[in-house]
DNA sequence: ATTCAATACGAGCAAAAGCTCATATAAAAT
DNA sequence: ATTTTATATGAGCTTTTGCTCGTATTGAAT
């Protein structure tokens, strides 16, 4: 009946010798979600790879979610780095050009660990909302939303909030299975290239013309 | 290291008493994972729940995930009953109306059971491709090709097995999460409607007037 | 030097949960 | 009737695994 307990650290390192081993047990667990799988990652696995006791481990994680939830927070955080800069360089560009960016800019975020990327998010069990996720979240939607707003006149959605939600929906998910089942189209830019025509298609309610590109001819 | 067993019936009931001892535990692990979750799904709560002994369980399912796994395939295929009868009526319909019938056809599916449809996919780890996974993801996607290759002239994706990947993904997962988080959309047919207009224009590369709704006079 | 806090250690506990198996009963076959 | 097969039972075994806690060591502060 009881559910998960809480998820943030027990105690923050504070000299350099225990950051240091927060470090490699973050590390040791990325390791053996990538290589073996969530059923091999056990609290005490996880410290034996990092060559340190599993009490040190519990010094600073209450738990295992704990450490799980640190594990994605970080590979979030690195995710969302660039997208302020992106999205400051597109600031006044045409919507186009920004949804372009943008979804480039998910399509790289998505090769940086792959690997990594797909275990923690098809193989991981669900947490429940986090609270460093729901935050994530809210930006993300907050950004996307104040961004369409700026070019409202150029948007045929009736319902911005729909409009929102539809287009963050599809360009994450898209994108993300792509990781494992048309790596190719993802790394050609094939897969970008169509998506940015879809979704800006769908906004302006107007057919995108096709960049220059070797599939542009099939028309 | 050893991942998990296969996941088929153990034993094939034979009398009427028994396929009967089969369906009550089913239900009852449906029951369970609705109202308590996951983490509640134990095979012990599922026999005591269902009235038999774990014994009994254990007779006609060598393992929890062949449970599991029975639940889910029961679950998909009320999900696919209907679709050929959508996809014949459809047969030689415009693109339009076939895109529109798909997508409204899915959206019906998500709200027959949206409770157990959401804890299957959403809190339920992945067993691995489970093989009548596999073969209903492949019925699936040969379904669309098809259809797509029928209205070849009227498709401007130049890759089709691209197209129909970014269609299939997009349709699935933008409905399926609208379950939880755009139930009302998903309800009054506003989310059906845009989903249609943005799948259709990425296909034909072709702006589609709004159907006749309280939405098409926002412009 | 000495004190004290921070860090590290790891044997082992406790609880959970999947699953077995010896046994009993109901139905079918003979 | 008797035998055989199918079905049902549930106490408890086994294993796994998250996690504690008493102890040891390192480093900073005085």
């Amino acid at each position: 009946m009881a559910k998960k307990k809480p998820a943030s650290p027990r105690k923050m390192p504070e000299q350099d010798r225990s950051r240091a081993t927060v470090d490699v047990i973050v590390d040791a667990a990325a390791r053996i979600l990538v290589k073996d799988g969530y059923d091999a990652f056990t609290t005490n696995r996880v410290a034996e790879k990092a060559g340190v006791s599993i009490g040190s481990l519990y010094q600073y994680f209450p738990n295992k979610d704990a450490l799980l939830s640190e594990l994605m927070r970080r590979h979030t955080t690195d995710l969302e780095k660039g997208i302020e800069a992106m999205v400051a360089r597109a600031a006044d560009a045409p919507l186009a050009e920004v949804i372009r960016a943008a979804v480039e800019h998910n399509v790289q975020s998505h090769l940086i660990d792959p690997a990594l990327h797909r275990v923690l998010s098809e193989e991981v069990p669900r947490l429940g909302k986090l609270d460093w996720q729901a935050a994530f979240a809210e930006r993300m939607t907050h950004r996307v939303r104040a961004a369409f707003e700026a070019r409202r006149s150029e948007i045929v959605v009736p319902d911005l909030d729909l409009a929102v939600y539809i287009v963050t929906r599809t360009v994450e998910t898209v994108i993300h299975n792509a990781v494992t089942q048309r790596s190719h189209d993802l790394k050609s830019g094939a897969l970008a290239e169509e998506v940015t025509r879809m979704i800006v298609s769908f906004l302006t309610g107007k057919p995108l013309a096709a960049k220059r590109s070797v599939r542009a001819a099939a028309e």
